[in-house]
DNA sequence: GTCCATTGTTACTTGCGGTAACCCGAGTCT
DNA sequence: AGACTCGGGTTACCGCAAGTAACAATGGAC
């Protein structure tokens, strides 16, 4: 029961408005931070906020449409390095640099996708521990560990081990490129050469400082 | 000039009164999550929200006040673990260990200090990226540099190396634990064993599955 | 022309963090 | 004793944010 081409034209015409609202909250978002009012985003987009309610429901909603663009870009981005047809220590090498060069550019954004300010949902009571800080670092730890699963020989349990690998391995590249960011202690690169030496095993085979305890 | 012995005994009687408040704040976070509110704590601990301010100022104030038990608590068994007189390997398996037990046996509590809620005091423009969801976990990062640094030859640049090293395990061990606590996909001890491996260098020496790209 | 969906408004409610002004009881000084 | 101050306590408020009616205007469909 499609009425004719309206429907149609009115839709685009939505979405049209919808992806307007997108980037005037973007705008604003990347000024001030996660914690941009519904109002100042209405106001740059030179409108009221029922009409943001309307279209995104609430914050969380807004929010969430604002993350899927950014998220799925840096996906992209790490897929492909994730892809590419070079020796397994250069992929790995590539991945790391793709997601700094990613938080390295955009900081802002970074943080937003990172932090979405409280999208409260569930219910108040249980055990949703660490739902915070992280829908995001949770999908690209699967992600990881699908490519992993697929194309490493784990062996039994290879699954679940893939599993595990996939999300410490994106904490652990979380971990460092936020202190990173913050600090600068080094370049880019050495970052990325201390984490791939990290990964390939250097905390076991590198010796104990003389006058240690010898263990 | 000190009134006898009265500032004294004012002073401990305003410290336990500080301890009950930080009780009741913690019996209240512990139930509500770290979005509890002041005036929520203030009921429990049986008054009113101004004394909470005067006691510790902001909200920030309090959580912070509440936030450095657990942490020095959880600090202190990291430093045992980290400290055993057995093999670098066993060590590790420890430490992940030790963390692993506290975030296991009181998640709420591991929520709360993972997620400080919105502690906003410097500038609102500028660079401040992620500096949400964990002080905690930079000062386990920096710490856990320290060790490394003290223990291990890592050479010129050792330092540096050292401190990406602390970043990126804690991160790990973070990341990995928080998808674990809310999954549940293994045991505890499987899940330590995973990570030993994947610090141990297995990412690298791991062959790749039959029919894949091959390098 | 009439209908209805969509875009927009103003004005409100609720709940939060935080503060100002005042109250009162217990010990202190003279 | 009486004035004095000091710290724990209260009520009542401000400002601001999210979210919600309830109502106005525009413009295509029939």
């Amino acid at each position: 029961m499609d009425n004719t081409q309206h429907s149609g034209r009115r839709q685009t015409a939505t979405e049209r408005r919808r992806r307007e609202l997108l980037e005037a909250a973007e705008r604003i978002v990347l000024r001030d931070g996660p914690e941009a009012s519904m109002n100042a985003i209405a106001a740059e987009a030179g409108i009221t906020k029922p009409i943001l309610y309307r279209h995104f429901g609430d914050k969380g909603g807004l929010y969430r449409a604002l993350a899927v663009r950014h998220t799925d870009a840096l996906l992209a981005n790490l897929r492909t390095a994730l892809d590419a047809p070079v020796l397994r220590r250069d992929r790995v090498e590539a991945t790391l640099d793709a997601y700094l060069v990613a938080i390295e550019t955009r900081p802002q954004v970074y943080r937003f996708l990172m932090h979405p300010a409280e999208q409260q949902g569930q219910a108040e009571s249980g055990f949703d521990v660490g739902r915070h800080s992280a829908p995001l670092l949770r999908r690209l730890g699967e992600e990881l560990a699908k490519v992993i699963s697929d194309r490493l020989d784990l062996g039994p349990e290879g699954e679940e081990r893939a599993r595990v690998w996939g999300h410490g391995i994106v904490g652990m590249m979380h971990a460092a490129g936020d202190w990173w960011l913050r600090e600068r202690p080094c370049s880019r690169e050495k970052l990325v050469e201390h984490l791939t030496d990290l990964l390939w095993g250097q905390l076991a085979t590198v010796k104990d400082l003389a006058g240690g305890t010898g263990f």
